[in-house]
DNA sequence: CGGGCCTTTGACTGGTTTCAACTTCTGTGG
DNA sequence: CCACAGAAGTTGAAACCAGTCAAAGGCCCG
């Protein structure tokens, strides 16, 4: 139960027998199919979820009625509308998952009671938040490549990812639409 | 000395006597004039800066030449390579002065110190961090507005930066050439 | 086998960039 | 204190890239 997770913890602090156990009354297991939403905009976002297994992913719809996806979350990745699981605002995003998955939720309150009763957990926590800052940061700097450029760094950031999405799905990650990141990729294997 | 700083800091932690003298022996003080750098582009991010007064910017050069604005640092905010600030990595980013300043800076060495020393400053890094990723998660899902959208978000997010800042420079931080956003302007001011 | 989703392709449109010229503003040195 | 150079902002015209709309073909799953 709950492997991944814990091997993930693992990778950054040691966790003894007792810590481990604390844990685990906090974690809530939940297994969902493809296409179930976890999160619908508007609700309040009460968890942050790791994915054990499957594949989410978090969108907004814009004015247009356009899916706009802000994030995907593989194996050993965390997912949740952050500003509205701290705030308790409604959120604005929809997770929803493109395979079936198997999750463990987490509330604010309980992360918050495990940074305080076990100070590694603090640790970990900060340097998970600096790692996301930093791909945010990546990832931003790389909306400014023209198409072309953008599809590569996605290949080559997260080829996993671009194995197991449907390509309109990347194109919306990327900012673009499904039409254009197709004639992109044809372009790019007639010259190669 | 460090008066901006330290209020900061006592925003979301209280310190005590020895724990903010503690602080003092780590921290740089240091004037720039504008248009002086205190990062270039290829050498390692010592520090991680703090702007007690004046204001900053990060930015990349393109292939084409033109500078991308990355970040603005205004009075009580923080900027850095944060990449290379915990790599050690050579920086990918300039940072230089748009204003004369006043920084204090910490090396990333004194940074995990002081989160080891002093439990508290470890959960405020978190935090620190944790509104740093809702601000670039925010940020990104701006870049899929239009341009006249963008600026807008821009002028109500940091109206402080838009009024010190060239416009140009807006500009680059919105991944816009000067010549769109002076029409967007324009036509704006046209309607009103 | 059929339906729905996904991808591709074509024609058209529109917004943005690019390049160049001109004006306005600003700061500096004579 | 004025003159001038450089930086910043504006405007126009042309080229280009991505978006939109529409339609067709492919593929998977029930």
């Amino acid at each position: 139960m709950h492997e991944v997770f814990f091997t993930k913890l693992r990778e950054s602090i040691t966790l003894t027998e007792e810590e481990e156990a604390i844990f685990r009354t906090y974690l809530l297991p939940k297994k969902i199919r493809k296409k179930q939403y976890i999160l619908q905009e508007g609700d309040a976002c009460k968890y942050a979820i790791f994915v054990e297994k499957g594949l989410l992913r978090s969108y907004t719809v814009n004015e247009k009625g356009n899916d706009q996806i802000v994030q995907f979350a593989l194996e050993g990745w965390w997912i949740t509308d952050m500003y509205s699981f701290i705030t308790g605002e409604p959120a604005r995003y929809n997770i929803d998952a493109l395979e079936e998955s198997e999750l463990v939720l987490i509330s604010n309150a309980a992360l918050e009671e495990l940074r305080q009763r076990i100070p590694k957990f603090l640790e970990f926590s900060f340097l998970q938040m600096r790692s996301a800052y930093i791909a945010f940061e990546k990832r931003l700097s790389y909306m400014n490549l023209n198409t072309e450029e953008r599809y590569k760094k996605m290949v080559e950031t997260y080829p996993d990812i671009v194995q197991r999405v449907p390509q309109h799905m990347i194109a919306s990650y990327l900012g673009l639409t499904a039409e254009t990141l197709s004639r992109a990729r044809k372009q790019m294997s007639a010259r190669k």
